[in-house]
DNA sequence: GGTAGACCTGGACGC
DNA sequence: GCGTCCAGGTCTACC
């Protein structure tokens, strides 16, 4: 008989608002349905993969439904995965502190943000989505399931392992899931993943130093500044902005800044500072309060149509030519 | 420490 | 329909 898995959730969770509340919601193996409000994804266990199908019920829990029974351990690899994509974990007083900090979000509740079951996911998500426009962040997601993800019983696909990419032919990863230049990267990132080179742990530890965890984040290869403090705040570190050129333009159009593009860096650091360790959270839900605002709330998207156009360079400027 | 150019893809544009 | 241009972040070479 399939699995069901009750999940308890802490009061203030909101799963149609803390599941659509980061892109890579948007992403494959994400998948996330309007109309129903349900949140399914193939998630590799143990035993295999196994589809799941996530909903909230009146009393707040979560319900995960799966495709097939899952053992003990694959029961509790399963809630871990889905604690880590929905920050089920997140400190109430570290939420409180946040709306404190910055009271424009105590009203809506915003604080969750979505993100992957594993930080190898996460880190992986994050290369693909460098030095490229959003659709072909989408290309490369779908494709890396495509080709390296196992299948679930339904048939869906997961997200690749770290030893299936670390096997993996950079000239096939590039042919097949058109990742480009990052074809070796993602290769040598598996790899470290794989032979434990990177110490998940101590990552994740609240103990450990963010300046420290940032300059190992940058010794990994396809990892600058951006990358790194965007897996930053995936490791639900928020002390360090990911600023790129989608901050360029919320700069000078959401937040009426002018100069050029080095000035406006500096800028826009000096406006974040007063958030302090929150910093990435207070500018990441202006740029998701902008995107809802030209597209309605992001639980209403559809993946295909609107999702994948949403940044805000399009939004901003019809017609315009970067996703 | 700062800067320029290459890396690759896909969409926009001009013809 | 085809060729060209360009955005996007990281990496390397060079000053």
């Amino acid at each position: 008989m399939p699995t069901t898995l009750s999940i308890t959730t802490p009061d203030d969770f909101v799963l149609a608002r803390d599941a659509c509340s980061y892109g890579y919601f948007l992403l494959e193996p994400n998948h996330w349905d309007p109309q129903t409000r349900t949140l399914g994804r193939v998630l590799t266990l143990g035993g295999g993969s196994a589809s799941a199908r996530i909903d909230q019920r009146r009393d707040g829990r979560l319900r995960a439904r799966f495709d097939r029974t899952l053992s003990r351990a694959e029961q509790a690899e399963a809630r871990d995965g889905i604690v880590r994509m929905l920050s089920l974990d997140a400190p109430a007083s570290d939420l409180a502190e946040f709306h404190r900090v910055d009271p424009r979000w105590g009203p809506s509740g915003r604080g969750r943000l979505f993100r992957s079951p594993t930080l190898f996911e996460d880190v992986i998500k994050t290369v693909t989505s460098c030095n490229v426009a959003w659709p072909s962040t989408i290309t490369m997601n779908r494709r890396l399931c495509e080709v390296y993800g196992a299948r679930s019983v339904a048939g869906g696909r997961g997200f690749p392992t770290p030893a299936k990419l670390a096997r993996a032919r950079p000239e096939t990863l590039r042919a097949r899931c058109r990742v480009g230049y990052r074809d070796a990267r993602i290769v040598a990132l598996a790899g470290l993943f794989r032979r434990g080179a990177i110490d998940v742990a101590w990552l994740e530890d609240p103990a450990t130093d963010d300046d420290e965890v940032f300059a190992f984040l940058k010794t990994l290869p396809g990892i600058g500044p951006y990358a790194a403090g965007n897996i930053m705040q995936l490791l639900g570190r928020y002390s360090r902005l990911a600023l790129d050129s989608e901050s360029l333009r919320h700069a000078r159009s959401v937040l009426g800044m002018e100069g050029t593009d080095a000035a406006l860096m500096k800028r826009l650091a000096a406006h974040y500072e007063p958030f302090g360790r929150h910093r990435f959270r207070s500018y990441w839900f202006e740029l998701w309060d902008f995107y809802e605002s030209k597209r309605g709330p992001a639980h209403t998207w559809d993946k295909h149509t609107t999702a994948a156009t949403f940044t805000a360079a399009q939004l901003a400027e019809p017609g315009g030519r970067r996703g």
